[in-house]
DNA sequence: GTCCAGGCTTTCC
DNA sequence: GGAAAGCCTGGA
């Protein structure tokens, strides 16, 4: 990564960064906690830290944070030690994804925390992004600890395993509207407290390994263990096939109706151990364009 | 072992 | 009425 950093008073500038668009990072589907505001930055909240991304220009402003912060939390959340550029120069050469590259060229892939990831997306399952974004947010706000406020909004950290490994399953489902997910998200929450499953192995585990230790939650398929991998423990190679990447690789490459299954064969056989990437691509790209639907 | 149908909450079109 | 970043169960 070829920029410069400039501290000043509870803002971090990332100068002359290239790929990085708080639009694409955000509404890529990989993340459901941050808004976007009047002036089109983006708020977030991870790791015990609200932040307020925007970009001006060919700068980004980090606001909220300090040079501490940058170094121990936000440079490794966005993936700021990733070689974008490298990574787009390989993938352009397939002719579909020279095109979903240059609608979302500023895509990168967070890494966030991982038990947030493992229970947000149990609840993505057969839903909506906007249901999901609110659903996490009630769970925040109502099992999450108060950790600050931004511009007069108050902002809440996801609840530990501990405290929703605790929370009465009827009344989950009442507040948060996840529906037949609540047994499923309390369930994994006792799992991984109570050290039935140890989430912080998993980052030295390979692809494989990581989606057998995951799918031993209630809840976690192949396509929730993918998002976890992709999204949380560094598994660059995890492809997540959801409806929109089904729709994408059949309409572009399979040219025939195909059983998820398969099409995540394909993914490995296309893009390999860029897999991950291509797949966030295509995924904004099928989105914004209504592609195959 | 694989594949597939049906059910599951709630919201939005 | 149908679909939504799917998973689980049961049966062939």
């Amino acid at each position: 990564m070829k920029y410069k950093i400039e501290e000043k008073r509870n803002k971090i500038i990332l100068k002359d960064i290239e790929h990085f668009n708080p639009k694409h990072i955000f509404e890529c589907g990989q993340a459901f906690r941050w808004d976007r505001e009047e002036d089109g930055s983006y708020t977030t909240v991870a790791y015990g830290r609200v932040l307020n991304v925007k970009k001006e220009g060919k700068d980004i402003i980090l606001y909220g944070t300090n040079r501490k912060d940058f170094e121990d939390i936000w440079y490794d959340y966005f993936d700021l030690g990733t070689d974008y550029g490298k990574i787009k120069a390989e993938l352009i050469e397939d002719p579909v994804l020279k095109q979903a590259i240059e609608h979302g060229y500023g895509i990168r892939i967070l890494n966030q925390e991982p038990f947030e990831t493992i229970i947000s997306f149990i609840i993505s399952a057969n839903n909506q992004i906007g249901r999901i974004k609110k659903s996490v947010e009630i769970i925040a706000r109502e099992y999450g600890e108060l950790i600050g406020e931004l511009n007069g909004k108050e902002y809440y950290r996801f609840p530990t395993s501990e405290e929703l490994s605790k929370v009465d399953v009827k009344e989950l489902r009442e507040i948060s509207k996840i529906g037949f997910r609540d047994e499923r998200v309390v369930e994994s929450s006792k799992m991984i407290y109570e050290g039935e499953i140890n989430i912080e192995e998993i980052f030295s585990m390979d692809k494989v390994e990581g989606q057998e230790e995951l799918m031993k939650l209630p809840g976690v398929g192949p396509k929730v263990s993918d998002c976890a991998l992709l999204f949380a423990f560094k598994k660059g190679d995890a492809f997540p096939v959801d409806v929109w990447v089904k729709r994408i690789m059949e309409h572009f490459y399979l040219k025939e109706e195909t059983p998820v299954s398969k099409i995540g064969k394909a993914g490995d056989d296309y893009f390999g151990k860029l897999a991950g990437y291509a797949q966030q691509y295509l995924f904004y790209y099928a989105r914004e364009q209504d592609i195959g639907k």
